[in-house]
DNA sequence: TAACATTAGTAGCGACTCGTTACTAATTCT
DNA sequence: AGAATTAGTAACGAGTCGCTACTAATGTTA
């Protein structure tokens, strides 16, 4: 059984929701309970900031323990103080993002394992409801953060990026349309390397870089809103 | 000096920022310091939760006390645990956005005031930095979320609604193409109520009346992630 | 080895969208 | 009465988007 250093009811919890494509899938990074009442229950990882930690480095340090490589980014996306229950009987349960790019990242111990995210095991409810939270405000932000590009290492096809924006959005995609607009944007810049992965033609390696483009902002969208 | 229950050195923070529209300038609602120590400084309306009482009952418990009407809505969006003080001593900070319609609620006790979110008084560090990043989330919320629409009261002008998104998104909107986009979005209908305000033709007054649009969702865009 | 299957990538057409100019409408101010 | 001011709409041209249809390069199969 694992140690966990501030386990017994302190006011605050930091919740670590990894995330990584898996397959056609995003997969969600749980861990074996430590509490021995519940056998083969699975949680997010967590733990409470230690003192003169600040938050954002809890998280870091808590999302480091579990695999081997440091995700991408972190962010604090939601705070949950109610009724429902924390693991460790914490009274506010902070819920953090950590997207982890596909592929090199797999290995991982023997007390965690990846989720596909609509097939989660039965979770304690306030983690349950971090997870919903944390993957809905993901969504809200791929328009306007490079959330797709840290899910993917730092060299990818463009089937994979496509890939990872529907897996987010939900829906297919066109492919014509996705590279046309992605021309347009200036976000990514091709590599030199081709990768032949199977079958079909072998496809061109971009690397994310994006340009300062000229400000030339839209009007307002309200296509979202209802 | 007001009481204030749970001020010395709780764990744990709500701090409320409410934001109205001002004349063409977004305001907050900033009260003055209960510090004795501290004369004339001003802070976000802030307790502690009480017991058994969740975050967001504790966000429109503090929010209904230095205004008359309760703002439309309250959202949690940030939570800052870091070396920044807080005029309470505690340790996390979990910050809340209230937005307050323009027009009716300007009625403020004596120890409260708006202040332009670019001309804010000196405020302890931490929610000066709860104030940022609440304006952000508010300011990336806009196109998926009815924001304008809770700036303001249930009857509107379309010149009001374009002002707000105009204040939100800190330029200037083309009229013509603001209302097709509008009408496009079948988001408002039109009352049977027009609105002569000083000079010019009289107004027209609209509700917000979303109505569910088949799901022609767009392909991506990329436009604001670099 | 020739034909087929599979994946990558592009060209271009028609429909739709967006920014803008230019107008009409209804009110107050002088 | 006429100027000023604010509300609201029509419509043109440029640009964008979704889609079909194609070419390209590889592995698989007969």
């Amino acid at each position: 059984m694992r140690e966990r250093p501030s386990a017994r009811r302190s006011a605050l919890s930091v919740d670590v929701m990894m995330l990584t494509p898996h397959g056609r899938r995003l997969a969600l990074l749980l861990t074996r309970s430590a509490d021995s009442r519940a056998k083969e229950r699975w949680e997010l990882p967590w733990e409470s900031p230690r003192a003169g930690e600040t938050l954002e480095d809890a998280a870091a340090r808590i999302a480091r323990s579990p695999i081997e490589h440091a995700p991408s980014t972190i962010d604090q996306v939601v705070a949950i103080g109610d009724s429902r229950r924390h693991p460790g009987g914490a009274e506010i349960s902070v819920g953090f993002l950590a997207l982890v790019p596909a592929g090199a990242p797999s290995p991982v111990g023997g007390n965690s394992a990846w989720f596909p995210i609509d097939e989660l095991p039965p979770m304690p409810p306030r983690q349950r409801a971090l997870v919903d939270a944390g993957i809905a405000v993901l969504r809200t932000r791929l328009e306007t953060s490079p959330i797709a590009f840290r899910l993917l290492p730092a060299a990818f096809t463009l089937s994979q990026l496509q890939e990872v924006y529907e897996l987010l959005l939900g829906r297919r995609l066109h492919k014509a349309s996705f590279r046309r607009a992605l021309q347009a944007a200036f976000l990514v810049e091709p590599t030199d390397e081709w990768r032949s992965e199977g079958r079909g033609r072998p496809a061109q390696l971009f690397r994310f870089a994006p340009k300062k483009r000229r400000g030339a902002r839209r009007g307002v969208r309200f296509d979202a809103i209802g």
